[in-house]
DNA sequence: TAGATTGTTAATCGATTAACAATC
DNA sequence: TAGATTGTTAATCGATTAACAATC
């Protein structure tokens, strides 16, 4: 147990994250409980990472025993703040934006689509989801603050994407999701992720390329 | 200059991608000449860090003036295995799948979409984007195999995505991109990228309720 | 108790930053 | 040459892994 102001790795918050993924299908199973060995073998993380990245949190297990899925899953969800609901809006209705509005787990994992934003006047007004209308995004400052909106989505092309992270931030939301491919910039009070999808294709086209038929560079095990 | 067998750093890799998108901008502003310095700015990283992952490559600058803007591009562009056209498939035409499709990016950065497949009859056959119509699932091997695709994408639910990585191993795909929110697994000589954009939601999540309107959270136990 | 598995410390490994000699 | 900026080495910082005492 420790919990003083111990810099958490960034990773391990991406893995508490997984962990979620695979105790949820493990219970699914009927796992009641599971130890950081079965979990590993589950999310291919060690085990000695997964007892790591748990301990900067609390003690959450059993020694001897294992983890109870049930209630290790809801402690992590407490940890990443998935406990409470967080209004979200969204600009930009293309098809990635459309792709995240009908996101099965976004509804799952404690988020709220609040409204969702384009500046075609030929998409305003259609209901992208139930009950979900898109608006101008002259709107969104007045929407957006009126909505509480805690984190906004930005799914809009490169060029709008600073204008549109401009509104967000005078809307008040207190962090941003950005898509577009172009780092934007924000003040030090916003929580921002950029998230590239084309730096993850680039990625693989590196390591194809330098895999050798034969050579072997970095082997998990 | 190095290039042993020297292991590059997965995130050189991921900063070498925005290095292009930056060096691309600054070129379309008119700097045919960067510095470190500059272009660290302009993608927010430190120029030392930016010096370090070009030295892994060799030696790209001239002491004393700086990068030249064009030609640094392409070689990150040679680095990363951009400077030849990857033959891709995907699967699963959702909002997801759509939104890969079209993106520009993809075209603009060296692959090439040859095939996309879905398991809805009622998806088969309509034209996506230009010549690309989309196909059955039962057609994957065959068709990724006669056009030797080498990446594959999943955009399909969690439920299928073993199976649908199952049939890009069997056509020869020789890297995955996974966006559905399941490890997959891979023979050992498949490179394997997973995509999580729920944890990368989770993440921001994690960042917002840590940082100081919610402060306390108070240890039991 | 004996066996199992946690939580934690210490050792290792890896990545970033700082500093500066090389050199245009 | 003087000024600028690279490429690289060494120092620092951070994350992962291994090992084991604690304990159910």
């Amino acid at each position: 147990m420790k919990q003083k102001d111990i810099k958490i790795p960034e990773a391990t918050i991406k893995r508490l994250s997984t962990y979620i993924n695979c105790l949820e299908r493990l219970d699914d199973k009927g796992c009641q409980v599971v130890s950081s060995e079965l979990l590993g073998e589950s999310c291919q993380v060690s085990p000695a990472q997964i007892r790591k990245d748990l301990s900067y949190f609390g003690e959450f297990g059993v020694r001897g025993v294992g983890y109870a899925t049930k209630s290790l899953t809801e402690e992590i969800k407490v940890i990443l703040g998935l406990d409470c609901i967080w209004p979200t809006v969204l600009v930009g209705v293309g098809h990635l934006g459309h792709a995240l509005l009908n996101f099965t787990f976004f509804r799952e994992h404690g988020y709220r689509m609040v409204a969702a934003f384009d500046s075609d006047p030929g998409k305003i007004g259609t209901e992208v989801e139930e009950g979900l209308h898109i608006q101008p995004i002259e709107k969104l400052v007045e929407t957006a603050s009126r909505e509480k909106a805690a984190i906004g989505i930005v799914t809009v092309p490169a060029s709008s994407a600073q204008s549109t992270a401009d509104l967000l931030v005078e809307a008040g939301v207190r962090g941003i999701l950005n898509f577009a491919p172009f780092k934007v910039r924000v003040p030090d009070n916003i929580t921002l992720r950029n998230v590239s999808i084309v730096s993850e294709l680039d990625n693989l086209a590196y390591l194809l390329s330098n895999k050798k038929p034969r050579r072997r560079l970095k082997k998990k095990k």
